[in-house]
DNA sequence: ATGAAAGCGCTAACAG
DNA sequence: CTGTTAGCGCTTTCAT
């Protein structure tokens, strides 16, 4: 469709009667360091009003070789937070004057450097990635700074440690979460973790197991099962557990999403919440104060971890860091009690 | 920051020894019709591929006008359908080679048509609306097609019904909810609705009174209670039904979140789901089959309803439809029955 | 079949 | 403080 033939910085000036230059400074006096007299400002405003004049961008991107654009890149869409976060990064991004490109890593899989070439077409100008944390992930990261393209990761690190992150504690959250079960009295703590090879999914697994120790109880790897991010993957890990001969009396969640699956298996077990299992998750998700029981879990601060890490991208972005600034921001949890894990066991 | 420069269409004429004519007629030959010898061709593409060079596509977009780009204006990016919608939208869009730029109108509340301007600074050719049906949105949508720029809509209509939009049948999903909850012998059946002044939620009021009607019940105004699309909200208004004179045995929610959150206020108020009331949702969300009860429910092609969306609008943007198309997709709404309405009551 | 050249709308020297 | 002008990289006549 071809665009209609819009007003043009020409046409401000004629009508203005200034030439193209005043109109410019006019419109990037914000921005730039400018001196004018306030008759031409006024001429130029009054015009621009009048003709409802837009700034070409395209052409001012020709002209500056800044796009005023980032790359998000997202693990997973479909995940719950992963509308909220985007939700935020646009928030910052009009504060600042920036628009972003978004991409589902799950829509470029088999290309593997699809959004890579997208992206390096002049179009983006840094890149921020949500919720990537596996190796071919970290791989990806790798390829943008070797690129020369600026990256901040949020919710996220990369295994090699060299982008700037934002993430919460979850070794700390982990603990809290395992240490709230153990002196709630629980005896066999079970953990259901998130995806394998995911670096988030690592520090919680750790920090289970230091609060575990903590607590004077002796960890063997059983008491871990491999889960995932969603539903069925914690309904699934919950089957396996209820199988095993020693079955938990408490269960730590790698979030949510599997703390909800498992709970519809301990449910189909005949099994009550929480006085015959406990349960807690990571994350909470509105979702979590609904559930019957509600979910105890861990919360996120989902909208700071994003919001942090767009400011950080456009700081550098805007030459406000250094090109090689490194940063690693972490966050708090924080444990949020419901109905899950019950009272003090007797 | 400044972008690394980039290999131009100049660098690659020198090394190809031919001029920029030719290479850009070789770097479009699948879009353009364009003679040239196979000599040329192979030295340009060897060059191409040697020196790694990308079109600028701002320099493109300022000579031809045209930018490859669409907007996405989301209702609510917290919505749970909003993100796997952002990813089909995507996949389509890189197929047919455009990109998109993102906003959710909570984000632009305030100032009346800040995206409107945004989208205007010829950056996007179309607008694709997901899930706005409230008056104010239609508003933005007729503004779009007066300023010339086609806009489609998903999961939604506008009131004028001035628009192309592709959505499920509501009055049907309602009409089929509701009379399962009929056939199944429930005797006083409620409805908690969606957002007031929201096109879908009155089109499911409808299908709702008229399954009533086809059952031979009687409908009194009391039977509506407002809800909206949100836990709180479903909970909100379950607590006032179950404050009436006149409990309802089963209830019809606007979606399955609103229904989570009833479910929630009929568990609080001591009642069994589905023995003492029986509940139906709409949208068929991940979680609604690991509920516990698990919840029946309405699923809606979301994925096929974006795809058929976006593809619409491209089609528009790239000249195969009118650029005054209009078209009404209504898509098959279908019921997945689970453990919320129980069975059969005697 | 190919090349020369104009120009899309803008910004940034530079001159005045 | 303001105007003139040279391109940014690309596509597109128009010649050849």
């Amino acid at each position: 469709m071809i665009l209609n033939k819009a007003i043009t910085i020409k046409d401000v000036a004629r009508k203005a009667g200034v030439s193209v230059a005043t109109v410019s400074a006019v419109v990037n006096e914000k921005t730039k360091k400018v001196s004018l007299s306030d008759v031409s400002r006024q001429k130029v405003l009054q015009a621009i009003k009048k003709m409802n004049y837009k700034v070409n961008t395209q052409a001012r991107m020709l002209r500056t070789g800044r796009s005023n654009m980032f790359g998000v890149i997202a693990s997973d869409m479909t995940q719950p937070f992963s509308g909220s976060m985007i939700r935020v990064i646009e928030a910052e991004a009009n504060k600042r004057n920036y628009h972003f490109l978004l991409t589902d890593i799950q829509n470029n899989d088999d290309c593997e450097q699809g959004y890579l070439d997208m992206f390096s077409q002049k179009h983006v100008e840094g890149v921020l990635f949500i919720g990537t944390s596996n190796e071919r992930d970290s791989y990806t990261v790798s390829s943008f700074i070797r690129g020369g393209v600026p990256v901040v990761l949020t919710e996220c690190e990369d295994h090699q440690r060299k982008a700037p992150c934002v993430l919460v504690d979850n070794h700390k959250g982990a603990f809290v979460a395992t240490n709230h079960l153990a002196q709630l009295g629980h005896k066999m703590i079970s953990h259901i973790s998130g995806p394998r090879g995911n670096l988030i999914s690592e520090q919680r697994c750790q920090g289970f197991i230091y609060a575990l120790s903590q607590n004077g109880m002796v960890f063997t790897s059983q008491q871990i099962v491999p889960g995932g991010l969603c539903l069925d993957e914690g309904y699934e890990a919950m089957k396996r557990m209820l199988s095993f001969r020693n079955r938990p009396d408490a269960v730590f969640a790698f979030n949510d999403m599997t703390a909800i699956g498992a709970m519809r298996a301990i449910a189909e077990a005949g099994l009550r919440i929480p006085q015959d299992i406990a349960i807690i998750g990571f994350d909470d998700l509105p979702v979590a104060r609904y559930k019957v029981p509600s979910l105890t879990t861990v919360k996120q601060p989902v909208d700071k971890m994003c919001g942090t890490g767009v400011a950080m991208l456009l700081d550098i972005l805007d030459g406000k860091c250094p090109r090689d600034y490194y940063n690693r921001v972490v966050l708090e949890p924080e444990l949020v009690v419901r109905e899950s894990c019950g009272g003090m066991k007797t």
